[in-house]
RNA sequence: GAUCGCGUAGCUCAGUCGGUAGAGCAACCGCCUUUUAAGCGGUAGGUCCUGGGUUCGAGCCCCAGCGUGAUCACCA
């Protein structure tokens, strides 16, 4: 607080100078500097492809013609430049199109306009209209024969060379950091193209889309901490939910054969360069498909969306081939030297590794543990399907037949991430209730506050769910592979961060 | 949650051995019709994250806290 405080003052000098300027403005020249409707803009790319060299040469030439040749646009956008140079004015203005100059001679403007062109900030937003041509140096400008301030801007801004490039800053002042930073909205450009994307492909499959709850009583679907709120009118506790994965088979119950869901998660766990406490993934089921229906499917969606072979960090990840398989077991084995079936020879690896409680955990779970490190083993630079998970730590999806120990899931890994899982859905309501009854079994008092059974989930897989694959990938993942980016924060446009200011 | 790093002007950053605060951009003033991160010249701008401690003296050393980044853990 006493940093704000500081700041506060310390910021005085230069907004009390921005503030002395608008006054100005409003009393001298009678001008709105909070505009207006402006109709007919061009976008600053488009203005910049207006440029006829033709109609530029023509005007440069000894005996300009009378009529001027140029193309006229109306242009808006945020001041990133300014160079004042006595009766002439150039500028740079930035919109999400990108960079385009503006020039300001005093012959062509009103007094008026002039000096106000001449005396705006950097970050102030502004409409200029005037023939398309070129400066003497070559550079593809608005000759501005009109001028107007839409939008004052009071803040100071951050320096117009580097931008803002303290990470904490361009998280907490995304604004600033869009318009500074090109590369980051061209990002978020790329974020919403891909989301796009992936729903076209999902409607190209016959996929419906649908919107499932996300205040949920019972937060099932996956195993992690839950947010929780309350309703005051209902008097009834609700969890934000962590994957919508139990609302979406009911939609097969219900009939729909394909559906997909794309929305946010939210899960009360610790934040990284990897986790962000809500998240987006999309997750969708086919009844009478299985697990390789939506592994096929899910891969040439990947395919099509990365397009051949991406940098990453210092990988260079090679989508273009079938991705890499390999099962679960062998993965195990082939790191700790031991089938994960064989309990005791799972119990002596463990203790060796210093897993907690490696004499009396679950076998599996045990199993589960020590699988970390095999996840390590996988080539970061090929995409990889793990497949047969243990049933064990696989609650939710069939058990082969052959071998009931194993499920028929998959997860897909990607530079070392975990980007989805892939199952043949368990459709059996005893299997089912009988699974979730051993979750809860010897669960602790904590996680007792929020974990309980579906008994509506279960009623409805009574009612009968065709055969289904389904699956679940994490769109924040998959944008930062796409975009190469290490951190998801830069992928989410407001990550989560603690509110400044410390004490509160 | 653990470990390590970082926090100095609005922004980007220097700051030597502990000797009392620096630059560039931005701002302000003046000049200027061809600049393109930076036209030329001048002026002003600081709770060195916060609180303690050591010291004659702390931006610098020590302790605690806050924020943030990286790695690990939990998870997707």
């Amino acid at each position: 607080m006493n940093a704000t405080d500081s700041k506060e003052r310390s910021e005085s000098d230069l907004v009390a100078a921005r503030r002395a300027k608008l006054k100005r403005w409003t009393e001298e020249l009678g001008i709105d500097p909070w505009g207006s409707r402006v109709d007919d803009l061009t976008p600053l790319a488009d203005a910049r492809s207006m440029f006829l060299e033709s109609a530029a040469d023509a005007m440069d030439a000894e005996e300009p013609p009378n009529e001027d040749p140029r193309p006229r646009a109306t242009v808006a956008g945020r001041v990133i430049q300014h160079r004042a140079m006595g009766k002439l004015t150039f500028m740079v203005l930035r919109d999400d199109s990108g960079d385009l100059q503006v020039s300001c001679s005093k012959a062509d403007l009103e007094t008026a306009s002039f000096k106000l062109a001449s005396k705006v900030d950097y970050g102030d937003i502004v409409v200029a209209s005037g023939p398309v041509g070129r400066t003497k140096r070559g550079e593809i400008c608005v000759w501005a024969d009109q001028f107007e301030v839409h939008c004052k801007s009071l803040a100071p801004p951050p320096e117009k060379f580097h931008g803002l490039t303290d990470a904490e800053q361009r998280y907490r002042r995304r604004y600033v950091d869009m318009y500074t930073n090109p590369e980051t909205m061209e990002t978020f450009r790329r974020r919403s193209q891909i989301v796009s994307e992936i729903r076209r492909f999902m409607e190209r499959h016959g996929y419906v889309e649908v919107e499932t709850p996300m205040m949920q009583p019972v937060a099932g679907g996956a195993a992690a901490r839950p947010f929780g709120t309350h309703h005051n009118a209902l008097d009834i506790d609700l969890f934000l939910r962590i994957a919508p994965e139990l609302y979406l088979k009911r939609l097969l119950v219900g009939g729909m054969r394909k559906v997909f869901e794309v929305n946010r998660n939210f899960r009360n766990e610790g934040v990284s360069r990897q986790h962000n406490p809500e998240f987006t993934m999309m997750e969708a089921y086919q009844a009478f498909g299985d697990c390789e229906t939506v592994i096929e499917l899910a891969e040439s969606l990947i395919r099509e969306l990365a397009g051949g072979v991406l940098p990453y960090g210092d990988l260079e990840i090679d989508y273009t081939q079938a991705f890499d398989r390999i099962s679960y077991g062998d993965l195990f084995e082939r790191t700790h030297g031991c089938n994960m079936s064989d309990e005791s020879a799972v119990r002596t690896v463990a203790a060796k590794k210093h897993v907690e409680d490696a004499a009396t955990r679950n076998h599996w779970l045990l199993v589960e543990a020590l699988f970390d490190e095999a996840e390590d083993r996988i080539d970061p630079t090929r995409p990889t399907w793990v497949t047969d998970f243990p049933a064990a730590i696989s609650p939710l999806t069939r058990p082969r037949s052959d071998a009931p120990d194993i499920a028929w899931r998959a997860e897909l890994f990607i530079a070392g991430m975990e980007i989805g899982n892939f199952y043949t859905e368990l459709n059996d309501p005893d299997i089912q209730r009988a699974r979730f009854t051993e979750q809860l079994d010897g669960i602790n008092d904590e996680e007792a506050a929020f974990r309980s059974l579906d008994s509506d989930f279960l009623d409805a897989l009574c009612v009968g769910m065709p055969p289904a694959g389904g699956f679940g990938i994490g769109i924040d993942r998959i944008v930062m592979l796409l975009t190469n980016h290490t951190s998801i924060r830069d992928v989410i446009l407001f990550p989560l961060l603690r509110p400044e200011g410390g004490e509160q």
